[in-house]
DNA sequence: ACCTGAACACCGTTCAAGT
DNA sequence: ACCTGAACACCGTTCAAGT
């Protein structure tokens, strides 16, 4: 006899990221899902394959979310920058996420698009890639040791981002 | 009447970097150490307090080693990018712990260093600080995105490299 | 067909008892 | 003073038995 069911493969992705957001990596087990679907842990079987998919789908999901916010910013790279770097304060625990282990690959290009586009207005066509992956791996790499607590040689974070937004636009205009 | 010891903090420490190399963070067990170490995993805890502690310290010595290898680069910033990227390659894993929560930050600081001598090279002292920031964020992050294997656009890495830090070169140049 | 309690393997950690 | 086996709590995962 069919039993109607008591979650969903989306409402347990939506349960862990919020607990990740709240509770870190160590807080997302899967009693703590299951608890938060209102139901058993082993009933999560049901619907995702281990604990490691999950984290998968979870980062998915986040990647997902980056790329409607960056597809809504004006096209320009500062804007881009802004959101990107806010979209990561707001979500810390999920950004960090986007570059581990089993990352979201595809939802990452994807979330690329907006840059490359904004890249190629600055630099043509040709060095647009290039010019994207500077743009990308600095905006990353700060907010990263950002939340990592990793400036702390004094100096205004804020200036120091305005800062290498500007020198690296100056680098790529032509 | 006293026992010789059998193992020290430091096997320890070197036992946890290596098997992290090897097996990632999920196989950084108290077990694995202990075994390595030719000990039973309780006699750890007289030494180090838990299994965070232990990240901390593979942390810290990871850094330091980073550290060693900046101090003897050629002091320019085209040269360090060199080594932290070669760093990086050849300890994947520590190179992520090493921007992880309990990150080692005092020795991170101390890595910073010839970056910083290096920056004000060639932007004056006034400025050090922010380009330090830009050139560390940039060479992080790219770092960051190619081990989690988030270059899959095509174009060739290496050059993108290279492009990015003659970029950030010219930006910062006066 | 989904749900659950019970069970198992594994890991971190503590502690009393050894030497 | 360090070392260990035994024990405990906790977590991921499986599975037979329920509905």
């Amino acid at each position: 006899m069919p039993t109607p069911d008591r979650t969903s493969l989306a409402e347990i992705v939506d349960a862990g990221r919020a607990i990740l957001e709240e509770s870190g990596p160590a807080g997302l087990t899967m009693q703590a899902v299951a608890i938060r679907c209102g139901v058993r842990a082993p009933s999560l079987y049901k619907r995702i394959r281990d604990r490691d998919a999950l984290l998968a789908a979870v980062a998915e999901a986040v990647v997902n979310d980056l790329a409607d916010r960056l597809a809504d910013t004006e096209n320009s790279l500062s804007a881009l920058a802004e959101t990107y770097r806010a979209f990561a304060h707001e979500n810390a625990e999920g950004f960090r996420l986007m570059f581990t282990a089993s990352a979201p690959l595809d939802a990452l290009d994807h979330a690329a698009t907006p840059v490359l586009a904004a890249s190629a207005a600055v630099v043509g066509d040709v060095d647009a890639l290039h010019a994207a992956r500077l743009f990308t791996a600095w905006a990353t790499g700060f907010v990263h040791m950002e939340l990592a607590g990793a400036f702390r040689l004094g100096g205004d974070v804020e200036q120091a981002f305005t800062y290498g937004l500007r020198k690296i636009l100056d680098g790529l205009t032509p």
